[in-house]
DNA sequence: TTGCTACTGTTATAGTATTGGCAGCTGGTA
DNA sequence: TACCAGCTGCCAATACTATAACAGTAGCAA
């Protein structure tokens, strides 16, 4: 089925969804590629070569139609599939994530969150209620979960993921900050805020040593979630 | 100063920075690229270039001084220079950004949090009062202030953005999930939680399709935050 | 029904990032 | 002091990704 997707194109799959959901809102049938390449910026030629990669092809003079190709990218990235989690730390990013709304839509459910923390264990997150974290190893085997969100701190990460590891889980969203080392084959998502600051640092001053000299040539990599808008 | 670096390598920059500071503490005093490369598993000539690309240079048969080449990196990504930023949103996000450790560390100091919410206004989150939405824009002019992290709902995100970026507001870490449009010479970095999570269930599906199938090769992109176990 | 238009899908080209190889320098050692 | 080992830094080769050009096809209108 998917033989080789190329890496930066993965990261535009979830961009076309976006758009894609905004114009089945307002109820448009079919789009361009030209049109999704306008609204993301990329080159329409781009567009095309991304869908017909995943499998899906257009007709011409008519585009793609919205809801078939948004169905279709989410089979393919297989957001339909239920994905059952635990959540492992209820600190103030733990409880953000529980609410956020986005999860559901993508076929995560957050199944049981974990602290160690005695004054957080038995309070309600989001109709879920915070379990001791010497459980979450037990119940991750007993129920089969494979996934956990890692928002526990930065010092004690790697030792929670080994336990959970041991025990079964296979995929960590990992918001500690903290790299982790997993042996095979655990998938580790790293979403590190320090990274992206250093990042927004450094265009900053950029930014500020062009506003200062002269405009120099910045390069738009929008794949990064970062973009830049030149002067004039 | 730097004319041009390449996307990819600026990614790594903060990564560099991580280790490097593992190392300090540990009191090393000079890493080789073959051990940083080994560390963040790319290669080592990767390594080197990267690091001369940005003007610092080891010494042969010793390799890189370690304080040295933290503080070239911090000072090359603008991390010490000190940014003022507003937070808008004081919602569970909010909060837990606003406690984030990392930030001082990376430069970056919230002075003050806002948001529309009756309830929220006059309650203290990270020993900063928060302030009503409204006037954020005339704080922003006076106080100078050209950072903003938006924490507030998609629904809302472009018009609060707008308003700020009429008030001088240059940057945006936006985390609201909308894809902000905004005229030059504005930077706009969307974190999105919606895509990674596309990506982590793409990679998900992946790994339980190899498991049932046959180990395919699986790409490491580990400029992207995801890292690939392959199995044996 | 037939030709035109507008869009798709594919092939070719160019630019960029990563890998590999080699020369040169530097610190240790006898 | 002279040699050796190890690591850097540059240059070439390769792979990959994005842009450009072109051929093909389906709807629409006359």
């Amino acid at each position: 089925m998917s033989i080789t997707i190329s890496s930066a194109c993965l990261h535009r799959l979830p961009q076309y969804i976006k758009v894609l959901g905004r114009l089945l809102d307002a109820g448009q049938r079919n789009v361009t590629s030209a049109e999704l390449a306008r609204e993301l910026k990329l080159d329409e030629t781009l567009v095309r070569k991304d869908l017909s990669g995943i499998g899906f092809s257009g007709k011409p003079r008519v585009g793609f139609d919205v809801a078939l190709l948004l169905a279709h990218l989410e089979e393919y990235l297989g957001l339909h599939n239920s994905k059952e989690a635990f959540l492992i730390g209820a600190g103030r990013l733990g409880q953000a994530l529980a609410d956020y709304p986005g999860f559901e839509k993508y076929g995560l459910r957050i199944t049981a969150l974990f602290d160690n923390d005695p004054k957080k264990i038995g309070q309600l997150v989001h109709a879920c209620e915070v379990l001791p974290l010497v459980k979450a190893p037990e119940l991750a085997r007993r129920l089969n979960v494979r996934i956990a969100i890692l928002t526990v701190p930065a010092s004690v990460a790697q030792e929670v993921a080994e336990v959970l590891a041991e025990a079964g889980i296979l995929a960590f969203w990992n918001f500690s900050g903290h790299t982790l080392k997993l042996p095979a084959p655990t998938i580790v998502h790293n979403e590190d805020l320090a990274e992206s600051l250093a990042i927004l640092s450094h265009r900053l001053t950029q930014l500020f040593a062009v506003d200062a000299v002269e405009p120099a040539v910045l390069a738009n990599d929008s794949n990064t979630g970062t973009e830049y808008h030149e002067h004039k």
